[in-house]
DNA sequence: GCCGTTTTCGGCCCGACTGTTTTCAGTCG
């Protein structure tokens, strides 16, 4: 098994265990295992295991390190057969019903025999959930309507469309007379490529406006939450928000704190704790100790932190990017004054791999100069389909040819101030080799290489034509490594880790396709492979004007990514872009 | 199940809100 699926084993493992009643300690320690262990390498996680070191990880121990062995060399697990033969199926999927934990589906099941969803509507439907003990009326609607939406609800939404919906929201708020900060926390700040719900953190004194106006926005279908400092809405298609309100002096402890994520938060209270303090949303305070009332009341006096910057100092921590509290190695880098100076969307001066109306784009060659030239950009890269994308209206080599006599005429027009790159989106075809002959390729600027067919080969076969279309000398760049969409269409299986090591030994790009749906090569990839030399291209993959924006979530998941400017081939001036272009022919 | 400058047992991050309770358990983030 690979990593990824001994991780999700043990997922699956800390559920069970959790409808089982187990104690919740254990739980969380199969939990933390499966993070510890997608955060390690493929190969480093093999090697540990042939050495039998995996218990010097910390998070894994004896028990862990057995399963996680046992998982990785014969695939199976008797613990896991016996566990999965002890709960039932249908209890798993009652998990995603808002307000259900495993304490009240162990009692609908014990009580009243529920075996599966099904079942539990029809029970809700006859009043029998209502009547027992601990649920009630409204419990028993809360369920009825969390079956009926739960498709909707599970829903995530990616990062873009979460910002669309986020940003008026959050004017809104700021524009309030009662309101001294607004900000969105969550995943969304930290970036990642898809959100679940949107948070809004708000400084205000007067409370009550503030919770009118969120829980009266346009588009709330429901208000499931309205208390003293918290609201949480849901809109209609179930995106939901919560908005949680503090005194203007504890406003950057709850930012930092609803800005997670989860594993970051843990490891920053872990650290509060062995520094004698004690740290929530609400502030960093000595822990509670010794003494009587008073004097625990006087030590609690806390930090006063006007900004971020200074909670990670009082921690002895250089300031963390929101993008980079993943819980993966931050706090560490942060003590050691190791972070990056991360790659910023201003740095951008061009991008590669970009669609116009001689393939599959919506806006003309022209229009895509001038939007880059709106942007301040000083480069921007032409790369069509190629002929066999027939469903994208690929160029041939012909029209390819007038393409590139097209662009040399608008460069030495000089009309735009942005340069314009010639290029192609070049298909690998299902063998490796390329849609075009080499003669073809030596005549552009720079060849982005892409699959875009044949997505069901194995793995072996699928890397290893990657893998031949880079060995090309003509290939400036890899397109989106996995082909995935994301909530949509699953990556097609290849072999990260051996394409990168390709293209770092054929001095070939991978790009960060910005696209909002793929942002591919996934993060989570970037900041071991830019130790070892991978060059970046983030490319917004942009089908019409509005799309060279995309480079902005581009630039998230880079950052998420740990890359600096330097590892971003985008970053460079023109005139040292064409100059690596020139040299790698 | 994991871990150790309170170290081999007894902790394990912390707090708000809801619904069902008369003081709190469960869920959620």
């Amino acid at each position: 098994m690979t990593k990824h699926e001994i991780a999700d084993t043990l997922h699956e493992i800390a559920t069970l265990l959790e409808l089982k009643g187990e104690n919740p300690f254990k739980v969380r320690a199969y939990q933390s295992g499966a993070r510890t262990l997608e955060a390690i390498e493929e190969d480093q996680l093999a090697t540990l295991i042939a050495a039998q070191q995996l218990e010097s990880i910390k998070g894994i121990g004896e028990a862990l390190a057995q399963k996680i062995g046992e998982l990785h060399t014969t695939g199976k697990l008797e613990f896991l057969e016996k566990l999965r033969a002890s709960v039932e199926p249908g209890l798993l999927e009652m998990l995603e019903v808002p307000g259900l934990g495993p304490k009240k589906i162990k009692v609908l099941h014990d009580k009243l025999g529920l075996k599966t969803l099904a079942e539990l509507a029809a029970a809700c439907g006859d009043g029998r959930v209502a009547a027992l003990d601990g649920f009630g009326e409204k419990s028993q609607q809360k369920i009825t309507e969390g079956i009926r939406n739960r498709e909707a609800y599970g829903k995530r939404h990616l990062w873009w469309d979460a910002n669309a919906v986020a940003a008026p929201i959050a004017a809104g708020l700021r524009a309030l007379p009662q309101v001294a900060r607004v900000e969105s926390a969550g995943s969304l700040r930290r970036g990642l490529e898809t959100v679940g719900d949107l948070d809004f953190l708000v400084a205000a004194t007067d409370i009550a406006p503030v919770v009118d106006w969120f829980c009266s926005q346009p588009g709330v279908k429901e208000v499931t939450a309205r208390g003293e400092t918290k609201a949480s809405v849901r809109f209609e298609g179930g995106l939901q928000a919560d908005l949680r309100i503090v005194p203007a002096e504890q406003f950057v402890f709850a930012l930092h704190h609803f800005t997670g994520s989860k594993d970051h938060n843990v490891q920053m209270r872990q650290r509060a704790l062995a520094r004698g303090l004690s740290m929530s949303e609400w502030g960093l305070v000595p822990a509670a100790g010794e003494g009587t009332a008073k004097e625990k009341a006087e030590r609690r006096e806390g930090l006063k932190a006007e900004s971020e910057a200074e909670l990670f100092k009082a921690l002895g921590l250089k300031y963390i990017p929101p993008e980079l509290r993943e819980g993966l190695g931050e706090i560490e880098a942060a003590e050691a004054g190791e972070l990056p100076r991360l790659v910023e969307e201003c740095d951008l001066r061009g991008a590669f791999h970009n669609h116009t109306t001689a393939s599959d784009g919506r806006s003309t060659l022209a229009e895509m100069a001038a939007a880059a030239a709106a942007l301040g950009w000083d480069y921007l890269g032409i790369a069509d389909h190629s002929k066999s994308s027939y469903q994208a209206r690929g160029l041939d080599e012909a029209r390819l040819a007038s393409q590139v006599t097209e662009i040399h005429a608008l460069n030495a027009a000089k009309k735009f101030t942005t340069h314009l790159f010639t290029g192609t989106e070049c298909d690998i075809l299902p063998d490796g080799r390329l849609d075009f002959d080499d003669g073809v390729l030596a005549t552009l600027d720079y060849v982005v290489a892409s699959v875009h067919n044949v997505f069901t080969q194995d793995e072996a076969t699928m890397t290893a034509r990657i893998i031949r279309a880079l060995e090309n000398p003509h290939v400036t760049m890899l397109g989106h490594l996995t082909g995935r969409l994301l909530l949509k269409r699953e990556a097609y299986r290849v072999n990260a880790g051996k394409v990168i090591d390709a293209a770092i030994a054929n001095h070939v790009v991978i790009e960060l396709n910005a696209s909002p749906q793929r942002l591919d090569m996934d993060w989570r990839h970037w900041r071991r492979a830019a130790e070892r030399g991978l060059l970046c291209a983030i490319n917004p993959d942009a089908h019409d004007t509005a799309g060279l924006e995309y480079v902005r979530t581009g630039v998230n998941a880079a950052r998420k990514g740990w890359l600096t400017r330097e590892s971003v081939l985008n970053t460079r001036p023109l005139a040292e872009v064409t100059e690596w272009l020139k040299q790698r022919k």
